[in-house]
DNA sequence: CCGTAGACTTCCACTGGACGGAAGGACCTT
DNA sequence: AAGGTCCTTCCGTCCAGTGGAAGTCTACGG
């Protein structure tokens, strides 16, 4: 940056991030006082930089003068690692389960203490799922976020269960102690399971996708309820979860 | 930018984007020196703004020093607007399509002069095509890249004309003038059929989507060959179609 | 073991692109 | 008409950004 720097260190590169970042799940879209804000930029500074932005296709506008994430952010987004190769592979089987049970089929992979959720599928009988492609939700109140943390590194599990651990319905477990028992479990049990601990009427089971001995990836579905066929839907859950294993190689 | 600069015009923000968008399909993983290139960027000045962007986790690099759109990106790319919405809403629709065909389908939007795949469903017994979520194929090649020219603004149209048609195949049609009138053709017809003109072996077919009086996307399906069951293809696809339209509301 | 090549990293003097307060619209609601 | 909120443009100041050059680190061939 140049001239009157209010946050002398802010770079340009920094707060074009720190735009782009500034929209989220809950705000898709934002106007331009709002993104400002959200960037901690000046006004003036934060309408120049997005017009170039929007310009760019980087960001766009909407006919009510809002702006969004743009295209081209889309395409390269839709580049980053991990995400492309499992999802590429993970599909066909995603599509299995959901034909088979009509349940809401979950894969999401770990990124540091995150769980993200990097495809879904659901269909209208399908129990309503807060979750998004994308989004983020509480890693000990998920089948997939469990599983996902059992296999983590110790440090990062560690971390885990150290941070904050909100309380969603009056059944999520917040207990850390309790939580490490229930991930030590996963390990020996092969799958986790919750329930109505991320919503209520919601149950799920998880189990993890092995690319050689890593963990790489984690398989969930959302149920009314686990009772009836919790063994059946693990059983359907592994083969999954082997083919696609064996799928990445 | 300030200082010595070689090209006067290129702004911090055009750089950082040039940089992100270095990648693509062809490539998405790649090395300091091949992104200064790709970004005609000076390597000194590509180091300092990749540096500080993987700082952001914007990029991210490889245990072999290559560098990876980072995380972060995809958290917003995930975001751009038309995407979210169509294909939560069609993702269901496309599902029926492929358990009643098992064949390749595909969701794609236009924007500007490119065609975006947005989604696809394809199994291990489909026909093998090249699209991948996030690519763009040639417009004139595709059955969900004619429908969408069809039906985009005049000016759009003309400039998709204009620009060079590449000949991917034998069939490839590169006339544009015998494009234009396969254009007016899809609006009577209600939908575009190509026959071997993006690859060898496969021939498409793809309806427009509709929201209210605009064609928001396309739906398409691909199959090794047309002749037994066009009408059939056609008409489950119309379904498809209409149903997403219906319940983008 | 050394020389060459290629890719990456750090340094630093120069300067023009970036900064942001202020003023001026546009469009609401009261 | 007055007050409010949001968006857009302007322009004098000045430091963040620039990129050539030099240094470092591997890899390979003789």
């Amino acid at each position: 940056m140049a001239g009157r720097t209010s946050q002398p260190g802010a770079t340009v590169v920094s707060r074009t991030v720190a735009l782009l970042s500034a929209f989220d799940e809950a705000h898709p879209h934002l106007t331009l006082t709002e993104l400002a804000r959200r960037a901690d930029l000046p006004l003036s500074t934060a309408h120049r930089l997005i017009a170039e932005l929007t310009r760019l296709g980087a960001l766009a506008r909407t006919s009510t003068g809002e702006y969004v994430v743009g295209p081209r952010m889309w395409d390269v987004g839709i580049l980053a690692p991990v995400q492309t190769d499992v999802r590429e592979v993970a599909s066909p089987f995603l599509h299995d389960l959901y034909a088979a049970t009509l349940a809401t089929v979950h894969l999401a992979v770990r990124d540091g203490t995150r769980v993200l959720y990097i495809d879904r599928i659901s269909g209208q009988r399908s129990v309503p799922v807060v979750s998004k492609i994308g989004s983020r939700l509480p890693w000990h109140a998920t089948g997939v976020g469990k599983v996902l943390m059992a296999h983590a590194p110790e440090d990062v599990r560690a971390k885990a269960l150290a941070s904050p651990l909100k309380r969603v319905t009056p059944y999520t477990i917040t207990q850390p102690s309790r939580l490490r028992d229930q991930l030590e479990r996963i390990l020996v049990d092969g799958y986790a399971a919750t329930v109505e601990e991320m919503s209520l009427g919601a149950c799920s089971v998880a189990v993890p996708i092995h690319q050689g001995d890593e963990v790489v990836a984690a398989l969930g579905i959302v149920v009314p309820n686990l009772r009836r066929d919790k063994g059946r839907l693990v059983a359907a859950l592994k083969v999954a979860a082997n083919g696609i294993g064996r799928s990445l190689g």
